[in-house]
DNA sequence: CGCAAGATTGGC
DNA sequence: CCAATCTTGCGT
């Protein structure tokens, strides 16, 4: 039997193709239980490189970000305003120190709520997706209609980067 | 070593 | 609109 997990290569390539490529996918999620638990992923963010004023990646690598410059396919997480974990998966060739924010899980919207859920800790830090036992993401085969629109919270970024439309959200679904 | 700000959320 | 709560990055 075969595996639908994501290997390596799939986060390989630019973030701005991986952002919208994870939509619709699912986040495996094993709380040493052995149970998976599988979120639809609807909702992310691009973050792109040292030259993304608003990336974290932009003010050199430090201690907190160093993951983000290495190779695509590794877990990138960090706590912030002394409460929520914020979920991301880095992406493309070393170097490229660029990530995806996952903002939303199934009916959840928001990176904090998304860290609450799947139990985040500063253990994650760096953990590989493609062997990982208790997080990775899977193909559902899902194709599901989205918009982009900028990203939130980061003001202080300034133009172009405010406005630049890298917030893939799917478009809810009709009923 | 001090301190301001933060890829947020929930409540008033 | 604002507090919660604590780590990080930068200035002194």
């Amino acid at each position: 039997m075969s595996s639908n997990r994501l290997h390596t290569d799939f986060f390989l390539r630019d973030v701005l193709e991986v952002a919208p490529a994870l939509l619709g996918k699912y986040l495996a999620r094993d709380y040493g239980d052995g149970i998976i638990r599988r979120y639809v992923i609807t909702e992310t963010e691009a973050y792109r490189g040292t030259e993304d004023l608003a990336c974290h990646a932009s003010k050199g690598k430090t201690a907190r970000n160093e993951v983000m410059f290495r190779q695509g396919g590794l877990v990138y997480v960090y706590f912030i305003y002394g409460i929520h974990w914020m979920l991301n998966f880095v992406t493309g060739q070393e170097g490229d120190a660029s990530a995806v924010l996952i903002r939303g899980l199934d009916d959840f919207s928001g990176p904090g709520r998304v860290g609450k859920i799947l139990g985040l800790d500063q253990t994650f830090y760096g953990e590989n997706l493609a062997v990982s036992r208790r997080i990775w993401v899977e193909e559902s085969g899902l194709t599901l209609p989205y918009t982009s629109l900028p990203r939130v919270g980061i003001h202080y970024a300034g133009e172009p980067w405010v406005s630049l439309p890298w917030r893939y959200i799917v478009k809810r679904t009709q009923d």
